[in-house]
DNA sequence: ATACATACTTAATATAGGTTAATTTTATAA
DNA sequence: TTATAAAATTAACCTATATTAAGTATGTAT
């Protein structure tokens, strides 16, 4: 079956960052531009990182989970799969910055799975303290508001491509999408003057990201390359031309950075 | 093109409810379970109601919109238009207790768009008074991200049946879906004893909520009519065979039922 | 009743993308 | 460096679903 995922042991950080300001989670997105004096509290509550290999699992549908996890670095994968034919469906490529796990169904069990894609470290909180958290900080609770709701624009997108795109138009939606939210983190994943990106998908995982088999976006891939559109090895994506490419994918790069605090 | 929504007059219904205790925000699933005295500052904000008529529009895609909505009454859809091919996706059925409108993306311009399937009542609200309704009433905040996180999940089970399931396979899911949704409502939309639902929704547009063209629709609800999972006539869907039909869905109770306060 | 529009149904034909399987390239481990 | 595994590529063939274009039923307004 495709995509599947071996769940190996995972490396305990510990202790991870002894100097409270470098605590990672405070440069997490949900916390972006809040000041260091109005996050002492995030210290009492963070437990540890832990250090998963490439190609893992987090945790798996369907299982009860009891921990909800920042992404510091690596890249990750929100992913469900159909118990009737056992194929795969991502739903969201994590960056660093992502929040993980707060959403669950009934009893805190998981409603679909996480891996990671290249080695990634997770930064760990109890699940039981984050109802604490919300209440003692209700601009948490607004900011958690936000990234669900661009979180949800993101997945309602990428039904839109499931549904009513072609083939071309999905896939050239997702290597702008993953090309904006790289991008707009400032790491050196992304490289301005090249227009290129660090690009550890496989044409399986795009497959599985816009449904479609590995085959046919290899041939759409080839296609866009021969356009001149990208180019992309060596684990790089490079995007040529941003503008017909964004056309293609009727994609707006508002759904990305402009986003709202209320 | 498919699915185009004309913009009619909306009636406003004025004076609403002059008795608080008739006030139908209280009944939504927002509120679902406070007590009435904790609700009393509903009042303060509540703008009025409105009756939009059958297949009209809410507000459309790009529109900067000032107002949130709760549906007292009715069925509608939030929706998505490709605009290379002006093909449309429906993201969600709106159905009695939901909000619409919450989220926009940049300066509140609204991501999707929203409309009417049969008339409805909506419940009008500023937009500019959420944010301090929100950081009044912090639990409010929370049961919001609960309603978030449920929203996502049937997102992301849209999104998995668009890009991984088979024809049949959608469209039982969404069948059972809204079998589901309008049964744990307790209106008289649902009669529990022959397990019917009203259902005023075309094959066109399970087909715009799937990914399928009306004709490959038609041909598949044919098909589950054949084998007595379900019959369907004069906008009543009748369940035959739950359990066989779930199964062919890979459909899960628990997502619409079972649902955290964290 | 009649007319009109909307929704459903059916059939013939077309195609985007799937399936299978082999080959080549690239990455990783010994 | 060599061995091995993973990913990309290509080709031949296939099928689920799209497209187009009827026709029929159902609902609604006059």
């Amino acid at each position: 079956m495709m995509g599947t995922m071996n769940l190996k042991t995972q490396t305990i950080l510990n202790p991870p960052y002894t100097n409270c300001n470098q605590c990672p989670i405070r440069e997490m997105a949900l916390f972006k531009g809040v000041p260091k004096e109005r996050l002492e509290w995030t210290q009492e509550y963070r437990k540890n990182q832990v250090l998963i290999p490439a190609r893992s699992a987090i945790f798996q549908e369907g299982e009860k989970h009891d921990y909800i996890y920042t992404l510091f670095s690596g890249l990750g994968i929100l992913y469900k799969t159909v118990s009737n034919n056992g194929k795969r469906q991502i739903l969201r490529f994590l960056l660093p910055g992502d929040l993980i796990g707060y959403q669950t169904g009934a009893h805190g069990v998981a409603v679909h799975s996480a891996g990671t894609i290249t080695e990634s470290i997770l930064c760990v909180f109890p699940r039981a303290q984050l109802g604490e958290m919300l209440k003692e900080n209700p601009e948490l609770a607004i900011r958690l508001l936000n990234m669900e709701s661009r979180d949800m624009s993101l997945c309602q997108s990428h039904l839109m491509a499931a549904g009513r795109k072609t083939a071309k138009e999905s896939i050239a939606f997702v290597l702008m999408e993953l090309y904006y939210r790289v991008q707009s983190q400032n790491t050196d994943n992304f490289d301005a003057f090249t227009h290129t990106i660090g690009f550890p998908i496989t044409q399986e995982d795009i497959g599985d990201t816009v449904g479609l088999t590995n085959v046919h976006v290899n041939r759409v891939m080839k296609e866009l390359i021969a356009e001149k559109l990208i180019t992309c090895h060596k684990k790089k994506l490079c995007i040529l031309d941003e503008k017909k490419l964004s056309e293609i994918a009727d994609f707006n790069p508002d759904m990305i950075t402009g986003h709202p605090l209320i």
